[in-house]
DNA sequence: TCAATAATAGTAATCGTAATCATTAAGGAA
DNA sequence: TTCCTTAATGATTACGATTACTATTATTGA
């Protein structure tokens, strides 16, 4: 046998899916309702290990703590600047674009792309109104 | 009178432009070596404000210590999983591509675009004659 | 030369995350 | 069902990068 299924993790992958990028303290704090008794550890642990078999995607911003986001499609992030909120660009970016800088930073760097990792930064909508 | 030009401030540039993306630790290594008194919150302290004034530019990437790039031009990484080294892509980018691609953004999520921090992960050249 | 104060060196504090370890509990076998 | 192996947990400590603090030093305009 080698993985097990365990309450905690049952009820962290949930935390997920309600919360909006949750960074791992937002997590803990969610499932410690249904479960007072679970340890920061165990929601990083498994945090981590989601990320590492690609249950989750892990989201890491400078200066910030790290954030998952249990869609799995190959996607990526517009940050707002001001409110810190991470918005997923979901599949709205065309692949033929994408698949085009890659070559172009491949034949410029020598690098052979297997992952793009890109941030949007900006401000949001709500932000923007809020502004004006 | 506002910012003060001192001898550590000058060195902390010159070892940015000797070294390839160093990290503040590595920063601090070389400057030690002329300037064996130098304090690591001093090297921390001036790359931070270089990175707020735009001197340079500061990379974060997961799980490990902040990069800096004396590159001011708008540019991209490469990133090697295998050895960690970064490369930049410098212009090579059409800019075309990725004005596309913000308008994509900001039709997809209401986020004004101001900034785009893009990486590229994969297998360096050297790596990569070095796995065969 | 001097005075005001920005910058430094040295050090302690912070904070997110990983590591450790004794205890608990999945889950396959008997 | 019961038992056994061992993965997973909870609790705590450790760690590494970075920032904050503070007395001292040194830059620079007057």
């Amino acid at each position: 046998m080698r993985k097990r299924s365990t309450a905690q993790k049952n009820l962290i992958i949930q935390a997920l899916q309600v919360l909006d990028h949750p960074t791992a303290a937002e997590v803990y704090e969610s499932v410690r309702q249904l479960a007072p008794q679970i340890s920061l550890g165990t929601v990083y642990r498994n945090l981590s290990q989601f990320s590492e078999d690609g249950t989750v995607l892990r989201i890491s911003l400078r200066d910030e703590p790290d954030r998952f986001d249990p869609n799995t499609h190959a996607h990526h992030h517009a940050v707002c600047d001001e409110c810190g909120r991470v918005i997923d660009t979901d599949n709205s970016l065309p692949a033929e674009l994408i698949a085009q800088l890659d070559r172009t930073v491949e034949a410029a760097t020598g690098l052979k792309v297997s992952r793009n990792v890109f941030f949007f930064h900006g401000v949001c909508g709500d932000c923007q109104t809020k502004n004006s």
